[in-house]
RNA sequence: GGAGAGCUGGCAGAGUGGUCGAUUGCGGCAGUCUUGAAAACUGUUGACUGUUACAGGUCCGGGGGUUCGAAUCCCUCGCUCUCCGCCA
């Protein structure tokens, strides 16, 4: 979440920055800072009274001590009068953070200067391209009809023993996704990321600060019984992990990967977008995400934006890159870049990374700090990415790879494999 | 699921209604000593908010209550540990 000091030092930048972002309600700032300066007007007049009573309290405390009953007596009565301005001062106290505190979580991020403007995915800039897209033999099919020539992946037992967006894996798409998962964690590993297989759910605390709260309420399984949400990607529990901490200041950059499964209730979605792989409710994703130094957030997020494209050429998939405009970038996001891959047979690109940089929206919300050179306490930043998300990874090897010989995958899962092509 | 015991500063661990934001030890930092280091000794050392700076306010697992005053008493939730039950 953004800070008020800024807000209030910056006001027209802030109101520059969220038509950026195409923010609806750029009104909402001046309703904030309103409620800013009486909050703290009240805060000082409530603080003010508290000092007066704790003072008075402490006297209380001295003349007990010193046996003289009556004085004490005497005192309470007195401080006792002010107990009744102290309880409508703090109420209104209360009203104030409360309202003020609902409302902030409500502003985006702001976006970095270098997002362009826009509204839609088709604004968004194309910044890098790779790979050369296939030329396919006369019999190629779109991926779902090849999961079930091959009998790898099975979306209507999966929609029986659950529902729709649940596909069964089975066989060589089940050792397929084990070798895709095997292979993302070596190579972010020996990139120098710590493995972690967290939580997969996770509390309503951690949630909201990653930002999937309040603002994504909807779209997680929300478990009512017991407070918890399915995570909808590894980023929220991976971020949460220095929650509320103050880390060394050469411990960072911190960074961590894991792989999970993620859930999405996607509601809303409909239309050729959800055929087959293409959006599940559940799916697998390999997740990377930084903690660093503010100074160097944007080169650390250049760094990985280069590992994932390294990472996309060793899978020899057509690929693009793809720099978010304002309006199609995440709420809690300063700057996006996208990947694409080229899903050869359905002629499309489909998304299979996004790497993002946060800048300090989600660390304050956490509390995630260092203490600079000075012992002064700052917000570190915070950055992550998909590395990456397998559903469409996979679409795109079934159909790009197709051959009338079976489907020969790159050569960087071989050895994850076992084998150079999944047979019928 | 049942019973019990806990939750205090980076860590350990005192504190059971009043000058307690909290004794002490360890750790950290600085200094003395030393060629250097260790040891020893001395000093210093929580976070948030706030102020030009001071002051002030808040924080002893979370929330609520009693009281002039709560780390301390009460309620409630969460978590940890021990025992029992069940179980991958």
């Amino acid at each position: 979440m953004l800070q008020i000091n800024y807000i209030r030092q910056q006001t027209d930048l802030v109101k520059k920055k969220l038509g950026v972002k195409n923010f609806g309600n750029i009104a909402l700032v001046d309703e904030l800072l309103a409620l800013d300066e009486e909050l703290r007007k009240q805060k000082t007049a409530t603080e003010t009274l508290q000092a007066t009573m704790n003072v008075a309290s402490k006297e209380i405390g001295i003349l007990m001590g010193k046996g003289e009953k009556d004085a004490a007596e005497q005192k309470k009565k007195e401080v006792a009068q002010w107990k009744d301005d102290m309880v409508i001062a703090k109420n209104e106290l209360d009203k104030l953070e409360a309202a003020f505190s609902e409302k902030i979580v409500l502003l985006p991020n702001l976006p970095h200067d270098s997002v362009p403007a826009g509204n839609t995915p088709g604004e968004n800039e194309v910044v890098n391209e790779g790979g050369t897209k296939p030329t396919l033999y006369d019999g190629a099919k779109p991926h779902w009809d090849l999961i079930k020539e091959y009998d790898i992946i099975d979306f209507e037992i999966g929609a029986r023993i659950t529902g729709s967006g649940f596909p069964l894996y089975k066989g060589q798409g089940a050792k397929l996704q084990r070798a895709l998962v095997q292979y993302f964690l070596d190579y972010n590993t020996s990139a120098g990321y710590t493995e972690y297989a967290p939580p997969l759910m996770v509390n309503e605390t951690s949630a909201y600060g990653t930002g999937q709260l309040p603002d994504k309420e909807g779209q997680m399984y929300h478990m009512p019984a017991d407070g918890f949400y399915m995570i909808p990607t590894s980023e929220v529990p991976l971020t949460n992990i220095f929650n509320n901490e103050i880390v060394k200041e050469e411990s960072l950059p911190i960074k961590m990967t894991a792989f999970t499964p993620c859930f999405r209730r996607e509601a809303g979605s409909f239309g050729a977008d959800v055929r087959g792989l293409n959006r599940l409710h559940q799916f697998d994703k390999v997740e990377i995400v930084q903690l660093v130094h503010p100074a160097v957030s944007y080169d650390i997020l250049q760094e990985m934006v280069h590992h994932i494209e390294r990472l996309l050429q060793f899978l020899e998939l057509p690929y693009r890159i793809l720099r978010l405009c304002g309006g199609d970038m995440s709420f809690t996001s300063a700057l996006t870049f996208d990947f694409e891959v080229y899903s050869a047979a359905q002629q499309k690109w489909l998304e299979v990374s996004s790497v993002s940089n946060f800048e300090t929206f989600q660390t304050n919300r956490m509390k995630i700090r260092y203490k600079d050179g000075e012992g002064k306490t700052q917000l570190v930043h915070s950055l992550n990415g998909s590395s990456l998300a397998l559903p469409r990874i996979v679409a795109a090897l079934l159909e790009n790879n197709q051959k009338e010989d079976g489907i020969h995958l790159p050569k960087a899962l071989h050895k994850y494999f076992g084998a150079a092509k999944i047979e019928r």
